[in-house]
RNA sequence: GGCUCUGUAGCUCAGUCGGUAGAGCAAGGGACUGAAAAUCCCUGUGUCGGCAGUUCGAUUCUGCCUGGAGCCA
């Protein structure tokens, strides 16, 4: 049995996946871009050992804070867990927030190896969508989105349009957290000023004064403002402000993907009242394995 | 008390030489195959502080009232 916990920031996640692992003798695999790198600890609010409940977690610390990790790591590292797991007839709950990686995992999603590193620098937008338009004339990319324009020319491989209908390769039980959007704004907001409390800054300070500056910096939530901050371009009060902001940004966007790239039965989460949560989670997870 | 500036979208502000307004951010929706906690797209009617005057017509000019900021006493 496989059960997919998936949901915007700051719902609940990593409690119902530990609830349900418990309830059903699984493992855990993490679904989680940043989570995956050692050293990112309060700002990515991973699980603590404490909340592991000594249920076994997959992907999370599994690369150094420097590293280049990708979807295509991620897919790779994930399936083969993913595959040992089920061969073994053990159950897994996979929970994350990371949308591209859940569809990379479970999906029939191809990644190519790629040898060369190409430039695009010397491009503009317009080039650059002109270049992929003459690879595949249905292209969809915007012009204004180099970054994916970019990804595009450097990973598709002659004749074979990156895009294919997504199929999903393991039969999985979808589970959505949600709650109503101005609570769940008002939970990321506290929860941000308790990883302030609870240490971030020291840890973000230390990462700073190693000179840790990989991809994983720059993209992290939390981490890319804080470091604002001690280069003096930000306030600590606008560094939090920013967090906050994005943080919540975050989340609509990832409602915006589970909602429409996938078949997700959602569940709304009683702040007060986790376990009636669980439970309505664990009489739908009853009926579908019937 | 006097002088000056100011009150326009949830916020910060533009603007209309008089014909009822527009950006950024927020917010909402959407896309998504190697940065995905990323990147990008779409969506802007709001008594233009209140009342009155001038005018065919005022958010725009004038007067008064009122809220805010500063300077002088």
């Amino acid at each position: 049995m496989i059960i997919a916990v998936v949901g915007p920031t700051g719902v609940g996640k990593t409690k119902m996946a530990v609830a349900l692992a418990k309830k059903y003798g699984a493992q855990i695999i993490s679904c989680d871009s940043m989570q995956v790198y050692k050293k990112l600890d309060i700002g990515t609010a991973k699980v603590t050992a404490k909340e592991k409940e000594s249920i076994i977690h997959h992907m999370i610390d599994i690369c150094d804070v420097n590293a280049d990790y990708s979807v295509y790591n991620y897919q790779k590292d994930a399936r083969a867990i993913l595959n040992k797991l089920v061969a073994s007839n053990i159950n897994v709950i996979i929970v994350g927030g990371t949308g591209l990686y859940l569809k990379a995992l479970l999906y029939n999603y191809e990644f190519k190896n790629i040898e060369e590193k190409r430039s695009f620098s010397e491009f503009t937008n317009e080039e650059l969508y002109e270049m992929v338009l003459k690879i595949n004339p249905n292209n969809d990319i915007h012009v204004n989105n180099r970054q994916r324009l970019e990804s595009y020319l450097k990973n598709h491989n002659k004749d074979d349009g990156i895009k294919k209908n997504s199929e999903l390769l393991y039969n999985t039980v979808f589970i959505g957290l949600t709650m109503p959007r101005e609570k769940l704004y008002n939970v990321i907001d506290s929860r941000v000023d308790e990883m302030i409390n609870g240490g971030l800054l020291k840890e973000a300070k230390s990462l700073y004064d190693n000179n840790t500056s990989g991809k994983s910096i720059k993209t992290a939530i939390a981490y890319k403002e804080l470091y604002e901050y001690f280069d003096g371009n930000l306030s600590l009060d606008g560094a939090v402000d920013l967090i906050k902001k994005r943080s919540r940004n975050y989340a609509k966007r990832q409602y915006t993907w589970f909602k429409n790239q996938m078949n997700v039965k959602w569940f709304n989460v009683l702040l007060n009242d986790f376990n009636t949560t669980i439970n309505e989670v664990v009489s739908y997870i009853q009926i579908q394995n019937k």
